[in-house]
DNA sequence: ATGTGTTCCTGTCCGC
DNA sequence: TGCGGACAGGAACACA
């Protein structure tokens, strides 16, 4: 799936045709998604006026004038492809409809969202505004990787004496929110840690050291519109370019790219994930 | 409480 | 060109 820094791209790019519009028409071709669509999804979006678009880890948060939330996660494949407005010097015309369009909202105005995932892990819900934080997709899930309320400390205190390796640590959402496969690898390896080494005996310095790291990966990704593999586009279409940029995701033997090193990537597999690292620089 | 493996689903790519 | 298997950005769930 696309991970924070896809999700905020993709919030990004949907906000100037969806905050301040109203939901004209909402269409659902297939309820059956990772977990069945909530009841009346469609009736009880049509008319609604989007207040706001948030992003909180990798859900996409849209504030109604009813008082409901639209909960929206894009799992792995998940895309929000936008059409019929001016986008840039562009204008989108609709596309034929396409395989995997599961849910169409048609915005006051012509601008259309399609929800489209050909593997169906994304999701979507509807709770009320001021329930969102407790709702039981997002009450478990921990700080934001660029808010305040993850720092050095906090992230210490999570990690100390934990058995688990540090890079199934940094993918588990309750320890730290919106942090995917490839960014965790990435990460790790700006901060030469060896992705299978346990938490716990982690230095604490350097696992201080992984804050900041971590907030200038996500931030470099947003700056570039994220990563384009597969599935994912930014909400326009276009690709980001983050993907050019990845040190050792995805370049199982090939070079390490940390100055000095002459180091040769490698691919594990921990916990059903592939862990790309350098096995000379990390350790 | 922690940690690990399986599972959901479709598409793509690679070797034969 | 077809076929089988591995693999893919997530994460809930069942189990040790």
């Amino acid at each position: 799936m696309p991970e924070l820094p896809e999700v905020e791209t993709v919030r990004r790019g949907l906000a100037p045709v969806m905050e301040g519009a109203m939901i004209a028409r909402a269409t659902v071709n297939r309820p059956d998604l990772r977990w069945p669509l909530p009841d009346n999804m469609a009736a009880r979006l049509a008319g609604a006026r989007v207040v706001a678009l948030r992003r909180r880890s990798k859900y996409i948060l849209a504030d109604l004038s009813r008082g409901e939330t639209l909960i929206i996660h894009l799992g792995m494949s998940g895309r929000m492809l936008v059409s019929g407005a001016m986008l840039g010097a562009f204008h989108h015309d609709h596309p034929a409809p396409a395989k995997h369009d599961h849910v169409i909202l048609d915005m006051e105005g012509g601008a259309r969202v399609t929800f489209n995932d050909a593997r169906r892990f994304g999701a979507m819900d509807l709770c009320a505004t001021g329930a969102v934080d407790a709702h039981w997709l997002l009450r478990d899930i921990g700080p934001e990787p660029l808010g305040n309320a993850f720092n050095e400390d906090y992230l210490v205190a999570r990690l100390k004496g934990r058995g688990m390796a540090i890079k199934s640590a940094l993918l588990d959402q309750r320890i730290v929110a919106g942090l995917g496969n490839i960014y965790v690898c990435e990460v790790l390896h700006r901060a030469r840690i060896r992705p299978t080494r346990a938490a716990g005996r982690v230095a604490a310095q350097r696992v201080a050291g992984l804050v900041p790291i971590i907030r200038q990966v996500l931030d470099e990704a947003i700056d570039a519109g994220g990563s384009s593999l597969r599935d994912y586009r930014q909400a326009d279409g276009e690709l980001g370019y983050f993907q050019h940029t990845f040190r050792v995701y995805d370049r199982e033997g090939a070079p390490c790219v940390a100055p000095g090193c002459e180091g040769t990537v490698q691919r594990v597999v921990q916990a059903g994930r592939s862990s790309f690292f350098c096995p000379r620089c990390q350790s």
